[in-house]
DNA sequence: TCTATGACTCCGG
DNA sequence: CCCGGAGCCATAG
């Protein structure tokens, strides 16, 4: 059987394209697979990979910079502690000058 | 096959 | 900017 590249492997390719001390939006990605909708899927799949190491999650936020993810992490602390940690500020669990860090040159 | 769920986003007030 | 409601898409059971 073929597997052909699934929603999931594809937010995964792009969410680990985001460069270090850059962030990224769930509906800039969706958008990038083509589905600006589909924001939600995108969330969910870094929910089911939230073990992989390899996937940056930390640097995707939605839309207002808000760390909507944090709850999710490992620890409470650490998705914003990373962010701090590679020069993004954030504030009440939200980057601020989010147009600043916010990436969505996706090649 | 159908229903429920979700780390979202948009719209109107 | 905050709040409530609706839309959208993919996966799990």
């Amino acid at each position: 059987m073929k597997t052909e590249k699934t929603f999931h492997q594809k937010v995964i390719e792009t969410a680990q394209q985001i460069p270090y001390g850059k962030v990224s939006t769930y509906g800039a990605i969706a958008e990038f697979l083509g589905s600006k909708r589909s924001a939600r899927m995108v969330g969910w799949v870094l929910n089911s990979q939230k073990n992989n190491m390899d996937i940056p999650a930390h640097r995707v936020v939605n839309r207002r910079g808000l760390l909507t993810g944090k709850l999710h992490f490992q620890g409470v602390n650490l998705m914003q502690n990373l962010l701090i940690s590679e020069g993004i500020e954030v504030v009440d669990n939200q980057i601020v000058n989010l147009e600043k860090y916010l990436w969505k040159d996706f090649s």
